[in-house]
DNA sequence: CATTGTGAAGTGATTCACAGCA
DNA sequence: TGCTGTGAATCACTTCACAATG
């Protein structure tokens, strides 16, 4: 998707103020212990409002754009900013291609990351396809499936293992990141082999909570909390609105 | 599947304490302002938590057996259900039906909610088929999609519509609640044509800021986010471990 | 002199720890 | 007695506001 040059362009250093090398230790001190976590979560969204301006051709961005681009306010940006390091020229804003570059070497996005996909129902299917993942460096090792009639099949690039073969796909190539596209009665069970195999990280869809030891990291992504979170929300907009109309519907569920 | 019937279960109150008349004024009192966000996004998992209880025959929980079911810790269950209202009983715990009745409907699950999604690619259509959706009360009214080729293509029950028919759609059936699944180029422009037809809440599934006016909410998921938040930390795993071995590779990111 | 980087203040969420109650 | 409900203490994150500075 005619993505900009990541690495090359940022590499090189670019046109504008680099920091200058006696601040640099204290930048990776600062940032190998404690980074908030609210902020590494924002991170990659701020590298995605950086390589949108980079594509535009913007060379530099003051915080106040660079928050306008990614949905945050500038004192957010400019403190989230500031743990990784002191990127930015007063007076003047960020070298978006350096900055481009920090981040995502902060993030750790200068290296490949091999992702295992297990499940390969609608949802993993859509996973396996999606292009978003190569196009930041994660590439999918492998697509696993319990149901033995689904192993054999291709999908894109790659074909459908078996679930038995987990280990042996995962000593091959090192994976770091497991991705849980299976049911919930299976998600534990995934999990648990998944860890035994060393993955570190894994990213579950299933709508299950999965317990892990301390070292593994856990993100999940639950559609169904999301939906119901907007209804929350939308169900106390209506009552707002009934009330003020006077509206007795208001009472029905209180009723009980 | 074979879900314990929610409303009808509960509804009928059940064996164990219910609140005493006097009391649900205030807790309705309580919840219609201010229960914490932190809060509310965590009341799904609750409510599934419960519903698995429930399906497992169990009547009443503790605390500390919600909370291990729920995957978080009992002061923070019971401080969170502290904001709905006084559900519990003192010395043996919540009944889990009432408990589960009492959270769907402070949800806003005790209605139906329709939604409409936007996009029918690979991850429309896995959303399109997922089970979870009418499973707690969302019926998918409409699919749409901007490729004249994809409309009048049938996904599941339902039809893909045209982007020109939206209006006609969300004026039919009441939707309040819009999906978004397209390529992040359409996203804005979908999601002002969703706004404008009066849709109060959207999840965004595109990698795209949205702006919305303020009663408008959105919620974002975002795959590629979610694998740059694991990626840093697992880097981070791999820093300290180098580290620790004296491994010189921890400086080639930082050598720049 | 526009803009960063950051202490300090403010806000919100979590955890503690125990009084109150069934 | 056992477990809830909740003030008080703590921790985490955000916002303010301004001194530092290229």
């Amino acid at each position: 998707m005619a993505e900009a040059p990541l690495l090359q362009a940022a590499r090189q250093g670019s046109t504008v103020t680099a920091p200058r090398g006696n601040r640099s230790r204290s930048h990776v001190e600062r940032a190998e212990r404690g980074v908030p976590e609210a902020t590494v979560a924002r991170l990659p969204i701020y590298l995605r409002a950086l390589t949108s301006l980079a594509e535009g051709d913007v060379l530099t961005a003051s915080s106040e754009d660079l928050a306008g681009a990614a949905g945050v306010n500038s004192a957010k940006l400019r403190k989230d900013l500031s743990y990784l390091g002191t990127y930015g020229t007063r007076g003047v804003g960020y070298d978006v291609n350096y900055l481009r570059y920090q981040i995502a070497r902060q993030i750790g996005l200068t290296q490949d990351w091999s992702v295992v996909i297990v499940g390969i129902g609608n949802l993993g299917h859509a996973l396996a396809n999606y292009s978003g993942f190569a196009s930041r460096g994660f590439q999918v090792a492998a697509l696993i499936d319990s149901d033995p009639a689904r192993v054999g099949e291709r999908v894109g690039d790659l074909v459908i293992s078996s679930m038995d073969d987990l280990d042996e796909i995962l000593s091959r190539s090192s994976v770091a990141i497991g991705v849980i596209a299976t049911p919930a009665g299976a998600a534990q069970d995934v999990c648990d082999r998944l860890v035994a195999a060393g993955v570190g990280s894994i990213l579950n869809f299933a709508p299950a909570v999965l317990t892990v030891p301390d070292h593994v990291d856990v993100r999940k992504v639950d559609l169904s909390i999301e939906l119901q979170i907007l209804a929350y929300h939308e169900q106390r907009k209506a009552h707002g609105l009934a009330l003020l109309r006077g509206d007795p519907v208001v009472r029905a569920g209180a009723a009980l």
